[in-house]
DNA sequence: TGAACTGTACTATTTCAATTAGTACAGTTA
DNA sequence: TAACTGTACTAATTGAAATAGTACAGTTCA
């Protein structure tokens, strides 16, 4: 499970839903997998819980994960979800590169940090 | 000259900032060059000449323009400002890598996204 | 010299988003 | 029925950002 960070600055609730995010992209959490509930999680995190299921709520939104009234929360095994992050992180990066090229790095300069930066494999 | 974003929901004082290092990066202001005194572009932007002052004062804490009490605001022209200017652009993109990597991106497609989205020059 | 600029410093107030707090309702499970 | 689950809603609190106002110090130029 992730962590928080109180001091970043980062709201919690972006950090949670980053959070479950990064777990799906690792592969730690698949399909069907059931989140903690609303209430467990907020008091794991000693977080109200209505922050949690702002996050939830964020993650449904965006097709990560689906909610069942009673029953919990689980992590969505549909292909649409596993596109939608990578959309989302591909429009997130276009506009990293923009303030990039704003600020004077040059493309190769940015190839290099990649390389040199770069955990994610070579191919997807 | 840049426009500021009042809804964008990032700070007036780190637009200001940014808008400067761009007008920078971009050639258009160079070193010697004055800026806009605190109150005049406050005036202008309809803003507080506090925000102004304390987004000067930023640029100044980088070592991007330097001030001289009673004359005005500059654009420092020593190598160490645009290093330093380089300096933070790659940790920023640095850290962009490391996120779009934790939501699932490959290196060959941010090395794509770069080639296809950058505008920036071959070399530096 | 003095008026009109310039940057700088400081405190108090306002504003707004994020978070917290509390309560309530609805569906599931055993 | 009891105990869990998600969901919805309003009100209060918190803290950062921005605003407001004032004051002081250095520069420029008539």
């Amino acid at each position: 499970m992730f962590q928080l960070d109180f001091k970043s600055g980062v709201p919690i609730c972006d950090q949670i839903v980053n959070g479950f995010i990064k777990l799906k992209a690792l592969g730690v959490l698949k399909g069907g997998d059931q989140l903690p509930s609303v209430r467990a999680l907020a008091s794991k995190f000693s977080v109200n819980p209505n922050t949690v299921q702002k996050s939830y709520a964020i993650l449904e939104a965006n097709g990560i994960i689906y909610s069942v009234k009673g029953k919990g929360s689980f992590i969505s095994d549909d292909e649409t979800s596993a596109n939608a992050v990578l959309e989302s992180a591909k429009r997130e990066f276009i506009a990293a590169i923009k303030h990039a090229t704003d600020l004077g790095l040059s493309t190769n300069e940015m190839i290099n940090l990649i390389k040199q930066n770069s955990t994610a494999k070579e191919d997807t």
